[in-house]
RNA sequence: UGCCCGAUGGUGUAAUGGUAGCACAACUGCCUCUGGAGCAGUUUGUCUAGGUUCAAAUCCUAGUCGGGCAACCA
């Protein structure tokens, strides 16, 4: 699928235009997705992954996957490989550029000795609540610790003893020495290495010292001589001590620079990692690829096509100003695409039963279905017919208003691809619900042509009762009630967990026409006027498990809501 | 509160001192063997006040409002 969005010139397209004109990193284009293994990706990771593989594509440059496993406190192998699978499925390839920060510990560890030998950097043993005071609030700076002015080598042989094991945690941590007056806090003498006896997803037990992200981060970067730093908003304060750590040690390979853009809110759902897991380890969803969460793996499983979920990232946009993206414009990219590849089958989720009275008894009839409206090519299928079928509950009404156009008592409609038939009578059960519609059809009718010309307004789709195979079909709804459940929850003191949808998911047994026997895991069709659906990879040969990515657009209902 | 960042229709964005445009949403109409898709159209916008300029969404100043930071998280 051809990108539908006019690929604006955002301004972060703009500074690497302008750094390949002033040719500031000789023609180089670098950039990293450098995500925390202690959670699965979601649709706002997606956004970054685009911009940032997305700026190297566009540049002829390169573009690393980095496990940024500073913290094995939270980190987990668990993570790592839905992370790399979920960058390759939306389709992005970091070749060869396959990274750990771990595995840059030991130059860290020395960059940090660097530091404290120059007297950037001491060892502290100030207790964090210490600390806080130490620091200092806003307006008043804040004041030095009795340790920064500890003599070099005494940093020096505290921070190897910290290496060697012998302090607990908490007790002693390295500080870079910078500031204590400055206005922004991240500058008032920030720590740098703190002990963590923990072990470690990557490097195991071989270190018991670690790197906060601050000081690793811009190392990282430039080890592996990334040019730009693409991050979100809320590190924007950071910058500054970014730079400092570049600008004070020596002999790095590069000069990478950090750039800072808006994150991605979604309407109806929460991005936070934590937030998600809450809702994965709470039970409120099925685990992390619920096709109601927001995570990429959540996304496939529903359906959506990784080129949608490209498309939508470029359609939004990249700006510095925080925005709440409505939900339906994602729902827009997925129908867009689907629309143009998904082949066509009939579904009946609400089966009635409807009789054709004249057609006989045992026989079967055969049509011609188009498999894709918008696909010559996609070809044409056979469908069986026969006296009884199953229609759409929601496509018969014994007393309907004026513009109905299904069907009805004396009304007539088209079975799509079949024939025209016209309601004779229904028949009822002793609670008076209607179980059976009875028709008769036009055999001048086949392949649902009218031969006369007269006016049929209504088509809607069947599936022949004998033929029909069960499905189980899960409909998904949006996950919350309201737009924006974090803040609504703050404005009216109460948890978004409030505001959970209890109908995100209603499972229902479908009928499907029989060429949905051949559906593999994975695979998407529309059903014809009800949506577009995903093989949940619980199927089973005989047993098929069916997930809504989304429905069809439908003006009937938006006409009934409004009466 | 101090520092940093931002503000364009209902929503997301473009306009790089020179006609405020696009997409989504909404609404009309046309068309249709999906009330789908498609086509045509309509409605709605530059936070406020000053200033610079022939000309300001854009530059400057002040204000207002919103977001971020104040973990030995990232």
């Amino acid at each position: 699928m051809t990108t539908e969005a006019n690929s604006s010139l955002h301004f972060i397209r703009q500074i690497v235009a302008d750094d390949l004109k002033s040719n500031k990193h000789n023609g180089r284009v670098v950039t990293r997705f450098p995500p925390e293994p202690n959670g699965y990706l979601h649709i706002g990771h997606a956004k970054a992954i685009c911009l940032d593989f997305g700026m190297a594509l566009e540049n002829n440059g390169e573009c690393h996957l980095r496990m940024d496993d500073t913290n094995p406190v939270k980190e987990d192998v668990e993570y790592i490989d839905s992370i790399t699978a979920d960058v390759r499925w939306l389709g992005f390839d970091w070749g060869k550029h396959f990274y750990f920060a771990s595995d840059c510990f030991g130059q860290m560890y020395d960059a940090c000795e660097e530091l404290i030998r120059k007297g950037k950097a001491y060892v502290c043993a100030l207790s964090q609540d210490d600390w806080k005071d130490y620091r200092g609030a806003p307006p008043a700076p804040g004041k030095e610790s009795p340790w920064r002015n500890r003599p070099v080598e005494e940093s020096l042989d505290l921070f190897h003893r910290m290496r060697a094991g012998e302090f607990a945690d908490g007790t002693l941590c390295v500080r870079a020495r910078i500031d204590m007056a400055s206005p922004n806090l991240h500058l008032r003498d920030p720590v740098i290495y703190r002990i963590l006896h923990s072990d470690h997803p990557h490097t195991g037990d071989k270190w018991c010292v670690y790197p906060t992200y601050d000081f690793a981060h811009p190392l990282e970067d430039a080890y592996e001589s990334i040019t730009h730093s693409l991050c979100t908003l809320e590190f924007e304060v950071h910058r500054p001590l970014y730079d400092w750590v570049i600008d004070n040690l020596d002999h790095l390979p590069s000069r990478p620079r950090q750039y800072e853009f808006a994150r991605l809110n979604l309407t109806y759902t929460v991005m936070s990692k934590r937030r998600l897991l809450e809702l994965v380890q709470e039970g409120r969803v099925n685990g992390w690829d619920d096709p109601r969460m927001p995570t990429i793996c959540g996304m496939r499983r529903r359906g959506y096509t990784p080129e949608s979920i490209r498309n939508f990232a470029e359609v939004i946009g990249v700006t510095k100003y925080e925005s709440l993206t409505d939900v339906a414009l994602l729902e827009h990219c997925v129908r867009n695409d689907l629309n143009l590849r998904a082949p066509r089958r009939m579904a009946v989720l609400n089966p009635l039963k409807l009789v054709i009275d004249n057609f006989p008894e045992g026989q079967t009839d055969e049509f011609d279905a188009v498999n894709n409206p918008e696909d010559a090519a996609a070809g044409t299928r056979k469908v069986k017919f026969s006296r009884e079928l199953f229609i759409e509950r929601d496509d018969f009404m014994e007393n309907p208003p004026k513009k109905f156009f299904r069907l009805a008592p004396g009304q007539e409609v088209r079975l799509k691809y079949a024939c025209l038939v016209k309601c004779t009578h229904v028949v009822k059960n002793d609670a008076g619900e209607i179980v059976e519609v009875h028709c008769t059809y036009d055999p001048a009718s086949r392949g649902g042509n009218s031969p006369d010309g007269r006016k049929v307004k209504g088509t809607i789709h069947w599936v022949s009762a004998p033929h029909a195979i069960k499905a189980q079909v899960r409909l998904y709804d949006r996950l919350f009630t309201v737009e924006d459940p974090m803040a609504q929850a703050a404005a009216e003191g109460k948890d978004y967990r409030d505001y959970l949808n209890p109908h995100s998911l209603e499972i229902v047994t479908g009928l499907c026409e029989p060429a949905l026997a051949d559906a593999q895991p994975g695979d998407r069709v529309q059903f014809e006027r009800i949506g577009y659906f995903s093989i949940d990879p619980d199927a089973q040969p005989g047993k098929l498990a069916i997930n809504r990515t989304t429905t069809l657009k439908d003006s009937w209902s938006k006409m009934t809501e409004k009466a």
